[in-house]
DNA sequence: AATGAATGAGGGTTCATTCAT
DNA sequence: GATGAATGAACCCTCATTCAT
């Protein structure tokens, strides 16, 4: 699988077992989530995960006490541990806050709604009510910082007056919808009927914000909201 | 389902037993409904809809030959069944396309969204890429008819003139995503962590509606649907 | 099902419903051998019986308080209780006893071997292990008269001087042993794959017959047997 | 399976475990044969084989993916996987034809139908309409290839002018119908009631291939084969 | 007498997890 | 560490028999 590098021999093959077992958590964490999105939680089979990464199923086990566990090392690798990096890069933009919501919306869709990331959100809204723990992991882990992050964009819209003193805690909902009808499209029935639903992402994107943006900007600027 | 005769009551000593018999497909159908929609397919175990609806295991295939066709019959108990008279009830509706978008929406809620029938969407969209069978059938016997009702809303603005000449099979996500996102929340995280998720359905949807006909009605009406 | 016969009614109704209870047991027997011959004793399902009987599964226990216990009576209805006829018939056969042994063979397969009969056969010895009691009875209501038959045949040739004096218990199998070839063949592999069993079954008992004539018949009588 | 390494024997911690694992699938077989034999394909139930075999329920499903593929296996084993040694010793075979008959039988006898395996044909033969799809598999990889080699024996009687030029189709069932005949006593009512039958087994089969043969050799030769 | 709704033990198969090697 | 054989509880579905009507 791992073709030796030239030069630089010696120990190598200590080096490669060494570097085999270093990725070894990676490579299960991108089977398990390849498998969750394309499965679910529960349908997925843990003999599967472990094939897919190329062990035993036993050596999954070593890595991973169980298959919840498994499923939240997937989720902090793919969307709870990016937060921090996110939140600092919203926290350093500058410009008007309009922009700063069309740039998060089309960021979203690059990183996490166009990737497989995405069908962790389809598998845990699929599969809530079946993993009341997951839920709650995922509740805090991921939904909070999201959520928070996006209040925050609101929150600044509004005190620097570009936004209307709208609900924020009800705003949020009219812009995470169209991320997740998007998700759930792409993740399910998509999936099984896609000649059924001739969607274009980055186009309902853009059209969802714009309906969003012309209800919330500020009269006072006209309606243009940037000219 | 059986009428009685008008005279000559005497025959009622099987009465109790029949009653029963009668009721028996409907508590099935019930008790599997509140299941399916609590667990998903296939995490409700046939056995737990049997004693849900008060019988035994071996009733429930008495009446169902397989939790396919438990789930089936569910369906079109539930939401494939009602398409006609919903078909005619729009048929017959006078006044302007806004209007009856609004008034669809509305009874969407009611009939639909608010109860547990909406869980069977919920569902099918987890349970899709898992069980292609069932989500065939659904595609065929919900999805098309309802697409096909919102599509004859839209396709009546554009033809009176009272909307723009837009793209049909596009716009009907604006209508559909605000359902499903509905439909999500309501039966998935919002189950888990209701206190998160403040979302007055009506209100919601009422703004999604208007949004979508801002973005919809014809310029030389002058927007007169918000005056 | 059953005709009205043109005159005669009166307590019509009375006579159509005795007429029918009385037939029951043979409706029920005659369905009974039918589905036994075709799908054996453990496969056959006892509502299937009563189906094809056209009553009901609870009718069929009226009359018969177990499935094995309509075994018991199908066997009697077709094997068992003919028995007493065919050893009136036998016993006063006139003639040499090569001629009884012909005629005893051909008997069998018109009366039992082609026809429906011989699936008991097949079945019981198909699953006389795992029905004991079945099998005793059948061991003493079919095997022990039909081999005394034999017996009796064999021993008369024995005692007329006519065969030679054989080891009549081991003699006997050179007689069942082609029929019971014969009932299997037309019972299992033959319904499976009948062109790969081109058996023409009344040559081959022919043959069966002459082969086992000239080695019983008394060498005196110089091979001819009859000549 | 695995040869032994001649030298450097030093790796045998693994031993015990991998002889068991190695051992597994032949014991399972040997239990599933016996069982399959004692009640049947569709009586035997696959906890019970794998209990007899010493492991659980759901170490059987390890080895084999279904009771079909345990039972086609157990055919291999003890039945279809043979003939390829069979035909290669009869095609070596040197001497008059009616030895080579005689000598048929006797081996068939000797490592099929005294042994267990002769149950497999029983089984077959109870079960065939139950289950077409191990009819089939029967058919093809045990009837096809036994009726072969038989049909190639009286070719060859025939060729070299041994044999009359009788129809060989036919004349197979001469020898077919002892063997099954002797195999149905075994495995069914001679279990049941042993003293009824008082059948030495190689007493009949002698007796069945003279009569056969006496029927078989060319008249030229003066029914030489007995002198 | 006749019905047929109801029962519930039982059988084939799956899969997360353990543990001897 | 790594393996993969083994486990056994769980799940869907069947069917002989019972019994209220």
């Amino acid at each position: 699988m791992v073709t030796n590098p030239p030069a630089e021999r010696g120990n190598d093959h200590h080096a490669r077992r060494e570097r085999r077992k270093e990725a070894r958590p990676g490579e299960l964490l991108d089977a398990a989530l390849e498998l969750f999105v394309e499965k679910g939680f529960a349908a997925t089979r843990s003999e599967e995960v472990a094939a897919r990464a190329g062990v035993s199923k036993g050596t999954l086990f070593l890595y991973f006490p169980s298959k919840e566990e498994l499923f939240k090392a997937v989720v902090r690798e793919n969307l709870a541990g990016r937060f921090a990096e996110w939140q600092k890069e919203f926290g350093s933009f500058e410009g008007p806050t309009s922009d700063m919501l069309r740039y998060g919306m089309r960021v979203w869709w690059e990183r996490v709604g166009a990737t497989r990331a995405s069908g962790i959100t389809k598998l845990m809204i699929s599969e809530a009510r079946n993993f009341p723990e997951l839920a709650a992991f995922y509740q805090q882990e991921v939904i909070r910082p999201g959520t928070d992050l996006v209040r925050r964009i609101l929150q600044r819209g509004v005190d620097r007056g570009e936004f209307r003193a709208v609900d924020i805690d009800y705003a949020i909902f009219g812009i995470v919808a169209p991320m997740l009808f998007m998700t759930m499209m792409k993740h399910s029935l998509g999936v099984c009927a896609p000649q059924d639903y001739p969607l274009d992402a980055q186009r309902y994107l853009d059209t969802q914000v714009d309906l969003l943006l012309n209800g919330l900007v500020a009269r006072g600027e006209g309606r243009g909201e940037r000219a």
